[in-house]
DNA sequence: AGCACGCCGACT
DNA sequence: GTCGGCGTGCTC
């Protein structure tokens, strides 16, 4: 019986995106979830799809029907398909979108188009070019990939197909496959084996007998390792019954070794507490979203451990998701000795392979706990109990590619679906959290003292103002100075931090002022040692660094405007003294700053310089010294979140001193000693900074009191562009005078903060209301209607919600 | 986005 | 009369 079913279908552009009604033969092993092969459009062009639904009832009209299957067993789950539904209604994206991003590269086809000869048909009426085209052909064996092909060559096979004479297919490839081992076992039981009928056995298969006696099934190349045996003698020794073969899955994923002694977590008093109140919560079995407030320090990681066990003991599944799993080598540590093999580890620097058996270990349930960044949100685990998102702030949870999702906000849909808890871990939550925190709609839980009781560090704030009028315009205070003395001398170490994202290096004309930029970008090159070339950090364009200036012939001068410069400073007050420099450039080299993080721990450098990337999550006992040498430098940035981003970078950058047996001391340079934000952050105060923050956003009506859309035009023709942007915002403002909206502030265009990325500009409105329904349904007719226009030809319409910059 | 259909001007 | 130019509209 032929089938009906509702397809979403990959070549479905976002204007055009929604199920579509197709037939399944019935020859054909159709079910929910599966891949399928389908033509699309007048062309009857061969696209991938899903099948999101299946029925029996006769179509009203013709409808095509599905050319092919492709999967053996769902490649995505109902759940996920919902979870795709719903990220295609939020998030401005297609159904397709939505699912790559929540499978892993690994399940995905690579397409390639082959035009065959139809075997069997001699056609008489070929003009010289098709006859040409049919022998060349017929030389590669009767088909060709429509890559390998001249693209003149389209237009006559595309005419050759319509006149049956060639065949048209989309040929699919896994990018990855199933890693499998040749496992070997003994079939009759090895005495038996070692006398089969009293025959003189040759010595190479008694070893191999009596190796396999040991060690039981084993896999043929280990077999064939220890014992010399070949693959050949196995083989006979198969065909003669004595041994059997099996082929078995093998994942390519590292193993953890359990540690009983890493299981045993004591807590302190107030941990208890906090970890009974979260365990009271998940087995309450209601979904629910939970904030805990730790000073850094309190041992939040042992909440969540603790935690994770309890919810593994009553057979329901954990989720971890941390900003930056590199950062956090001794969280890895720590899950591995605890949970060994139940856990997968999902990473950024996972190979293609090992991502997706870990994808397939999760799915199976045999890792029952993920620890993972941004992406891991969307692992495969069933019966979710706990999800648990620690340093809730980070940016890095927020998508910055289409679709431009928050992990934040797909771990609380998770949530609801299962009747999970969602565990929000900071010392310094963003205002949002904390607002819904402070109201009600979440929970709340604190931590309030440092494990062990060790006291936060005495912060002094030194004015830069004041230094400058002294005479010193270096970018080190005279109390800096005095306290990295002290710390030099006693031999304990000391981290300095500059407050600056990237701190990239750049060249620049010591004559005329020339800066090299991209050609394809509005940004300027910036410099790496490593290779000596220029590079574009936006489209990945480079060109060999140069010594004289192309304008003037001048000489060019490296601009170090970060850490470079600061570290000469520091050679010249400190001479000797040895400076580790961590920032984007020294370490881009693979592993670059594990390596600087041994060094400094082993080595016991006196002095780690560096960007962000020292703020957080090193944890070094002999440091005593942490130094913040421009606290403003993060402050007066054009972006709601600029305060709450300090506050958060301040407090972590503090917290790193005084974690050993001596007590610490943090020095906060700034130019405006008197700012609230950074005098908050220097008594680890975030209740007064929230307080005041809080206010200011009421005032400004930013977030949580309204939410700030983005929709940003990209196009290869500047004014083109912003004509169409001006376009977008009349279309807004009209809408907002209806009031089925709600309050709708438009503002723009405004160019994005990189104007021209790959020789393509970007402008874009700022749209300022409540995320819910009817404002995200105005945002997506505004999106279809915009690529429904053919004046918008060549340019794309995308938006997000609510980014950090 | 991609492709066919259709309605006009230059050619065999 | 036909070939091919691009504008227009649809995609189960």
């Amino acid at each position: 019986m032929t089938q009906l079913a509702k397809i979403a279908v990959a070549a479905a552009t976002y204007a055009i995106d929604k199920p579509y009604d197709y037939l399944v033969p019935s020859e054909l092993p159709s079910f929910v979830g599966a891949r399928v092969k389908v033509p699309f459009g007048r062309g009857n062009r061969q696209s991938e799809g899903v099948i999101l639904s299946l029925s029996s009832c006769i179509p009203d009209r013709p409808l095509k029907s599905v050319l092919a299957v492709l999967d053996e067993a769902p490649v995505i789950t109902t759940g996920e398909i919902k979870l795709a539904l719903w990220m295609r209604e939020r998030y401005f994206c297609t159904f397709y979108e939505a699912m790559r991003t929540i499978l892993p590269a690994g399940v995905w086809y690579h397409y390639k188009e082959v035009y065959t000869l139809t075997p069997g048909i001699e056609e008489a009426r070929l003009s010289a070019e098709e006859a040409a085209l049919c022998r060349f052909l017929k030389e590669k064996g009767g088909s060709a990939e429509a890559e390998r092909l001249l693209a003149d060559a389209i237009p006559l096979l595309k005419e050759l197909e319509r006149r049956g004479i060639v065949l048209r297919e989309a040929k699919s490839q896994r990018s990855i496959g199933d890693k499998t081992v040749k496992l070997v076992s003994l079939t009759v039981d090895a005495d038996t084996a070692l006398f089969s009928g009293g025959k003189k056995i040759s010595p190479r298969r008694r070893e191999a007998i009596q190796f396999l006696r040991e060690v039981g099934q084993t896999p043929a190349s280990e077999l064939c390792y220890y014992t010399g045996v070949s693959m050949a003698l196995l083989r006979a020794m198969e065909k003669s019954g004595l041994v059997t073969f099996e082929e078995a899955e093998q994942y390519r994923v590292p193993h953890y070794k359990k540690d009983p002694a890493a299981a045993q977590i004591t807590l302190n008093e107030e941990q208890q507490q906090v970890f009974e109140q979260i365990l009271t919560e998940i087995r309450a079995g209601k979904p629910a979203v939970t904030l805990l407030q730790g000073v850094t320090g309190s041992g939040k990681t042992q909440v969540y451990m603790r935690l994770a066990q309890s919810v593994l003991d009553a057979g329901q599944s954990v989720m971890i998701l941390v900003p930056e799993i590199a950062l956090t080598p001794q969280m890895m540590e720590k899950f591995g000795a605890c949970f060994g093999n139940q856990v997968a580890m999902l990473h950024s620097s996972l190979h293609l392979s090992e991502r997706y058996d870990q994808w397939k270990r999760i799915r199976r349930g045999e890792a029952r706990i993920v620890l993972g960044t941004r992406s891991a949100v969307f692992a495969p685990l069933s019966r979710i109990g706990l999800i648990v998102m620690d340093e809730e702030q980070e940016s890095s949870y927020q998508s910055m590619n289409a679709p431009f999702y928050h992990a934040r906000d797909v771990a609380k849909y998770r949530c609801v679906q299962e009747k999970a808890v969602l565990l929000l871990g900071s010392a310094t939550p963003t205002v949002e959290t904390a607002y819904f925190a402070k109201t009600g709609v979440y929970q709340l839980a604190q931590l309030r003292r440092r494990y062990n009781e060790k006291q936060l560090p005495r912060v002094v704030i030194s004015d830069l103002r004041q230094e400058l009028r002294n005479g010193n315009p270096g970018d080190i205070s005279r109390i800096l100075y005095e306290e990295l003395k002290k710390n030099i001398d006693s031999g304990e170490q000391s981290i300095l931090f500059l407050n600056r994202r990237g701190s990239s290096r750049m060249l620049l004309c010591g004559e005329c002022g020339f800066v090299p930029q991209c050609p394809r970008c509005s940004v300027p090159l910036t410099y790496h040692s490593a290779n000596g070339r220029m590079m574009c950090h936006y489209c990945g364009y480079s060109e060999k660094s140069r010594e004289v200036c192309p304008d003037c012939g001048g000489i060019m001068k490296h601009v170090g405007v970060g850490t470079q410069k600061i570290e000469e400073e520091l050679h010249r007050l400190f001479p000797g003294t040895e400076v580790l420099r961590m920032d984007a450039d020294t370490v881009h080299v693979s592993n670059g700053h594990e390596k600087l993080l041994r060094r400094f721990r082993e080595e016991k450098v006196p002095i780690l310089l560096g960007t962000q990337m020292v703020a957080k999550g090193l944890d070094f006992e002999n440091v005593t010294l942490v130094g913040v040498l421009a606290a403003d430098l993060s402050l007066y940035v054009d972006n709601y979140r600029a305060a709450e981003r300090t506050c958060s970078l301040l407090t972590q950058v503090v917290g790193r001193a005084g974690r050993g047996e001596k007590s610490g001391r943090a020095v906060i340079q700034t130019y405006t000693p008197g700012n609230d934000v950074i005098l908050a952050a220097a008594d680890q105060d975030y209740e007064r900074f929230y307080d005041a923050e809080i206010r200011l956003r009421r005032v400004r009506n930013d977030p949580p009191f309204s939410d700030q859309f983005f929709l940003t035009v990209v196009g290869g023709e500047e004014g083109q562009v912003l004509r169409a942007c001006a376009q977008l915002r009349e279309g807004l403002l009209s809408a907002s005078r209806s009031d089925r909206f709600g309050e709708l502030e438009i503002l723009g265009p405004a160019p994005a903060p990189v104007v021209k990325v790959n020789n393509r500009y970007r402008y874009r409105v700022l749209l300022t209301g409540k995320n819910n329904q009817s404002v995200r349904g105005l945002i997506a007719s505004m999106m279809r209607e915009f690529a429904m226009k053919k004046e918008n030809h060549g340019m794309n319409l995308y938006t997000d919600c609510n980014i950090a910059d």
